[in-house]
DNA sequence: GAAATAAATGTTAAATTGACATTTAATGCA
DNA sequence: TGCATTAAATGTCAATTTAACATTTATTTC
């Protein structure tokens, strides 16, 4: 940055969360009931100013720990959205972050106060602003790195059975994958260790639980950097 | 966005660009000596800040508008940084780009004017502040995107030989290409052209120069979509 | 102990990839 | 004229990966 005639005294900078969840076989998204005007009634992705003091990365994991009540959760910046007019309110930048939450550990009575609800991802009410766009490019993103990273187990609980982990991918990727070939695949990477425990909730005969095994991913990432190859997840 | 107790008045926006070339087989960047403090005499990513009335997009268009002469630059938006404390000046978040551009076909006594000049990616000077971090993610991307996406052409002249383009993608992924399985699958593609004409200033024998065609991949991208499936060009 | 249900498993053909060496076209010089 | 030089162009084969497909297994419940 060399030239410096230009402050920007008048651009306020915030930021939008698209928070994904997952439960059952659906990819949903936190929303916002917006209760004042412009747009009062429609839905909004949760956000807030950024505060002088703080971070970038800080902002969104404020927001959205007055929103959950959770702390560490996975959050990836997308986007900044800031054409002249995209906010009636004035000049506002805003850079959008996705989070991936495992769904059922947020606060209820939080998300009542904010008037906020999950919508599945295919079926998504009217947004303000350009909140749609905003929606559009995170899931863009969100499906471009999940194939290429292990995000994913960040929607799930710690524990989970390969039948979720499709699920999960088929809602992300918004196609139905063969089991057969899933398993083969995912269980080559060696990245899953596999439990003794049984999850019975889906089935009479239930089904194995495993886990991420970080130790294992970061020792397969680290040879294809080695070899500057591409690793690609499913 | 629906926090509006915090007005942001002290973050100022800028916009600062990465800019690309290629020539020979290196892929190069192109910095600006920095010739004020603090930092004086390292360089820097050509940047400037977002004007009030103007469009985030066009920010980094203007600004290397009036480095290079030129309009039409392919230009893709990868991260903002903004902790505070990164640049000494005060609050400043600034948005990256990352611009490819055909090299020699920039205004030479603009850049004489910046006092601008290529560096091999392999071989960068000290930069300012985080302005090597910037380089770095926006290296990333282009790598990145070049796999699933046609951008690399916008660093090659409208006609171009194969081993010019495999040279380019060989700079790009940082490692050495097999020229037969590269000629195989670029070719598989059915997104080049190839043109009667030769080149002949690297050979005695002459390349087949080739054109991109857009159309085609447009095609074969539509069918990818169709099909909800990833297209990996190589 | 029979029915029901989702989980788990295996095979084969087709397509893709990776590894590898020779021939071709043109130039320039002897 | 033809020989040396140089980078471009080409092909094969084995190994790997992918896609497509149906049956068996473990458990519960009636």
């Amino acid at each position: 940055m060399t030239d410096i005639s230009y402050p920007t005294k008048d651009i306020r900078l915030a930021v939008d969360c698209i928070i994904f969840g997952f439960s059952g076989s659906e990819l949903s998204l936190l929303l916002i009931h917006r209760g004042f005007e412009p747009e009062k009634g429609l839905w909004s992705l949760m956000g807030g100013f950024v505060k002088d003091d703080e971070h970038l990365d800080e902002s969104p994991r404020r927001v959205l720990k007055s929103l959950t009540g959770l702390d560490d959760i996975y959050l990836e910046q997308v986007h900044a959205f800031g054409d002249v007019g995209r906010d009636p309110g004035g000049r506002v930048v805003s850079l959008t972050y996705f989070a991936l939450i495992r769904k059922e550990t947020e606060d209820e009575v939080l998300l009542d106060e904010h008037d906020a609800r999950w919508f599945p991802i295919t079926d998504l009410p009217e947004l303000i602003f350009d909140h749609q766009e905003m929606v559009k490019s995170a899931l863009k993103q969100l499906i471009l790195k999940t194939r290429i990273q292990p995000i994913g187990f960040n929607l799930l609980p710690e524990k989970f059975t390969l039948p979720e982990l499709q699920s999960l991918y088929e809602a992300i990727y918004g196609r139905r994958l063969d089991d057969r070939n899933f398993r083969r695949r995912i269980l080559s990477l060696g990245i899953l260790e596999k439990l003794e425990e049984k999850e019975k909730s889906n089935s009479k005969k239930g089904a194995y639980l495993f886990r991420f095994d970080k130790t294992a991913y970061d020792a397969l990432r680290e040879d294809a950097a080695k070899m500057n190859v591409f690793l690609t997840l499913f």
